[in-house]
Formats: C-alpha cells, sequence, structure tokens
DNA sequence: TAATAGTATAGTAAATTTGTAGACTTGCTT
DNA sequence: AAGCAAGTCTACAAATTTACTATACTATTA
C-alpha cells in the first residue's frame, strides 16, 4: 500500500501539472487546496525537489513549479522517491535490489512469481504518467 | 512490499506442501527446517488455520498439514490472509475497499490508474498457486 | 493420567509513519 | 541596505505497525 506521504506527493505534484504556464504556487497554497499538513507536504517537496521532480524559487513571488513535463515523470517513479521498492520483496526490486538470505535466487520459485508480479505492475506505473492522473 | 510475516507463511506452507502424503508436521519441525521464530509461526499457522488453509491434529503424531490441494491456493490468496489488500489504495482494493475521503472515485485519475496497477499484479498473483512456489 | 502438541491472549521492543517546531538561508523589493 | 517573503534544514515526538515473546490453557492420545 502506499503511505500517506507518496499520497500526498501525487496530489500535490498533480496539482502542479494543473496550473497554466507552470507558475511557482506557495507551499501554503497546495497545502489548503489539498488539505495537507503544510509542515509535512514541505518535507515531501523537498524530497521530490532533491529528486530533481520539481524546483523552487524563494523570495516574494516564489514557490513551487514543476521542472519536467507532466508527460513524462511517471507515476512510478514518483512512489519510488517517496515509498521506496514497488516490488514485493527486495530480492525483486529493480532500484532497491538487496540479496535474500536463506534462499538462493537461481532456484527459488516465489522469485520467479513475485518478478512476474513486479513487472506486471511496473507494465502500467511505469507507463502512467503525471499527465495522466491530473 | 512483503512482511516477514507473510515471507513466513509462504515458507511455512510452501514446506507443508512438500510433505508426502500431507503428513501432519511439528510447528517446531516447521520453524527449524525454515528458520522462522518458534513463537511467531505459532501465530502464523494459526491465521491459516482460521482462514481454513490448513489444519491441525493435536496431541502425540499431530501438527499442521495442508487442507486443500496446493494447485487450488493462490499467492494473493496467502498474502491478503496475512498482510491484507493487495492493492496500492484501499478505494481500488477489492478484499479490503474503503472510500477516499476528498476524492471522488467517479472522477479521480488516480483511481483509474491504481485499479490498471490491481488488475495487473492480480493477474500474476490468482494464478500463481502454492504449488508454484515449493 | 502423563506427555504431547496446538490454542489463545496479551504484552513488549524496535522500527516506521505521520506530523510538528523552530531556527536558518536565500532572494526580491523598496 | 533593510526588511520581509518564502523555501531549507535538522531534530524531535506521537501514533501506529511489525516482529517477536510469555504464559496459561485446551485437546488428544498412548
Amino acid at each position: 500500500m502506499l503511505s500517506k506521504k507518496a499520497q500526498y506527493a501525487l496530489k500535490a505534484l498533480g496539482y502542479l501539472a494543473e496550473q497554466k504556464n507552470n507558475t511557482p504556487v506557495l507551499i501554503t497554497t497546495i497545502a489548503k487546496e489539498k488539505h495537507i499538513p503544510l509542515k509535512f507536504l514541505e518535507n515531501i517537496l523537498l524530497q521530490l525537489n532533491k529528486a530533481e521532480i520539481l524546483c523552487s524559487k524563494k523570495g516574494k513571488g516564489g514557490g513551487y513549479f514543476l521542472v519536467q513535463d507532466p508527460k513524462t515523470i511517471s507515476v512510478a517513479k514518483i512512489i519510488r522517491i517517496i515509498d521506496g521498492p514497488i516490488a514485493l520483496l527486495p530480492c525483486v526490486s529493480l532500484y532497491f535490489y538487496e540479496r535474500c538470505q536463506d534462499c538462493n535466487e537461481k532456484v527459488c520459485r516465489l522469485n520467479k512469481v513475485l518478478i512476474e508480479a513486479r513487472d506486471a505492475i511496473l507494465g502500467v506505473l511505469e507507463n502512467k504518467m503525471l499527465q495522466d492522473i491530473v
């Protein structure tokens, strides 16, 4: 399941993607519009900023705005930045891979099943873009 | 991601599915063979027992054994019993549905995307059986 | 009836999630 | 250059969940 944080991130990014001319929006505005706790949202936006999904402008008239075209940011990418792996176990994760102890991946049948499951869900989430959820 | 509990459940059920004649196996044996903390495993097996995935026999010569054919128990079912929803949000869960506040499902585009994602992953997990992971 | 083996309930420690506080930095405007 | 607007950073704290433990109980069978 997605965390609240990831849900908030998707909502906030959706809101930014809706803006005309990609003009800076105040954190406060996003928080109010999307009913997200202000300070929590600050953290989230900062994290997305560091991941270079969005940019900020300080001072008067500042705020957050998207850096990339909403057509090019996948839902999978956003989820990974906030929640980490999409796969059901680390041993089948593409971006957060960790070896299982107690199990030989070459032989493990569960591994094979979960790789199939991962590919199935990524088939959707990698191809759905921010634009598709506004 | 799957919890340890769900991983242990899959391992334990896999072990039971491997037994010839479906003869009762001691919790202690499963715990040792599969390196699962004994008391934790007791809870897990009890939960699977209540969900009617497996049966128990008390007294000498007792233990746990499968009630159903491993061909008929899906990986999805086991995960649901232990971890609950497979979907990414409650508002797209088939078995653990809860309405979103703050969002109209009829209009919400994220809802549509996550339903697609759910169907994709269930396409795999509902069709992979316990037998497929031993 | 003693030993075996599962049942049930509650508790606890660690980790994670969710959210808060407050001081700090940067940049715009006058 | 002053002063305010707005994002940055670090740390903390409450709530929840996860992973695991303890203990007492019940049912079965030799």
